[in-house]
DNA sequence: CCACATATGTGAGGTAACGCACTTAAGTCT
DNA sequence: AGACTTAAGTGCGTTACCTCACATATGTGG
């Protein structure tokens, strides 16, 4: 749909200059990540990138180090929801793992950055194989069957300037930076609302100088108070999200 | 909450004679089925029961065969909402699987009927072992995260009768049997509205001859019907179920 | 600098669902 | 039979969000 390019400066605002790294990946014993390495590399994945469409085949499976996919649900053709968020704690293209070559929701980048890149086939032979890849795997499952579960209920739930505060925060641990490229249009389909609801929850955020925005880049102003702000939701997704790590 | 005591009329209007058998333990071959069967051990599920709270030690793992087990996200201590449904293509208490011990969920029998429960720690084992089990979870994982994420959807977009709709139909499904024992009041937490509003949807139904109910019990007079009113989620949530059983 | 595209703000009218307070109906218990 | 409990229907004011139709910015390219 709109999969314009975009501005290359997704290393602005980055918080510090410690490079992030995929912490899925990170988990791994020295021996098995050596093992998986050859196998593995660093792409650049780019604000609207489609990483594959519902029904596709998916050729690749990404661990995204600073940037991030958004998985999301199309409904009648003309409106889209976010279901699930994939940063740097997990990965895009779990069917390929589970056994299946395609997936009913779209992959689509919703933060510019790197990831490391595995062939399918890769992942098809890793998932035949038991260990600590297979291990970490089987647990981010269950962490993104939760944040997908406790997402619905938000979705159901929360009020938009609520659940705008949470994604605004779970983009911001997942990219590092406290300052990204994104427009009301883009987040009204994250978010499964009219952009002109988008526009609402977005001033009453500015009015309370928890964010600042302009023509598509978002300033995190107030960490603490977009929590304050946000529902609870938040705190138990990135529980889940960091537990399962160890 | 209402884990009330009900009637023991399970098999009431069961669709025909045939003996419901769990889908995907059937689609193991004979050898590994039977190295399974010492393990298994039929169980009466009843509805209200709850099988595991949130955070709780998951302790058993059930195959429904007939019996439905509904996964079900609290809010804020009054609302409900309904994130995935278990009959007899599935399996409740995947976490165990995927080696997490505990679920953020609660699992509630929603339609009494008969299951197949192992114990988790046989659970563990077999999960460490690869072959046809394996990799039947693997896919059945990924065909209830496509569930979820699609009822995710749903919940945010459609209207109540429309979802209700989908709801008896994935029900009737699982269950067999066209008429099944469910107050308002608790199909209210499925879905994740008021009581009032159930009761307003209901009458539509069965202003439409398409149900009819009383005091609990709700028969399902035209499936056509319901699916006509349904809406699409139904067809994509039972494609997605259907396939990953081959 | 000016046209133009894109991003955002705003207001009016509509609606599905909510919250609340009831009533009515259908079983159950003694 | 009568009291009681539980299930379901109804009406009304409220609300968040939607739909639609604009107005107003803020860039960008010729």
């Amino acid at each position: 749909m709109h999969t314009r390019s975009l501005q290359n400066d997704s290393l602005k605002g980055r918080a510090n200059g410690a490079p992030a790294v995929n912490r899925l990946l990170d988990t791994l014993p020295k021996k098995e990540y050596a093992r998986l390495l050859p196998k593995l590399k660093s792409v650049n994945l780019v604000l609207g990138e489609v990483l594959y469409e519902p029904g596709d085949l998916i050729r690749y499976v990404y661990f995204p180090n600073d940037s991030i996919v958004s998985l999301i649900s199309e409904v009648s053709g003309t409106s889209w929801l976010e279901v699930g968020m994939v940063g740097n704690e997990g990965v895009a293209g779990l069917a390929v793992f589970m056994g299946v070559s395609s997936s009913p929701t779209r992959a689509l980048v919703q933060g510019s950055g790197t990831a490391m890149r595995m062939s399918s086939a890769a992942v098809r032979t890793e998932a035949n194989r038991l260990g600590g890849l297979h291990d970490i795997l089987h647990r981010y499952s269950h962490s993104l069957l939760a944040q997908v579960s406790q997402s619905s209920v938000c979705n159901r739930f929360h009020l938009v300037d609520a659940r705008l505060a949470r994604w605004l925060l779970m983009t911001n641990d997942r990219l590092g930076a406290g300052e990204f490229p994104l427009t009301q249009e883009f987040l009204s389909n994250m978010l499964g609302v009219r952009r002109e609801g988008v526009s609402k929850a977005a001033s009453i955020l500015q009015a309370g100088k928890l964010i600042r925005y302009s023509r598509g880049l978002i300033t995190i102003l107030n960490r603490r108070g977009l929590e304050a702000k946000s529902c609870r939701c938040y705190r138990i997704i990135k529980a889940e999200a960091d537990t399962y790590l160890n």
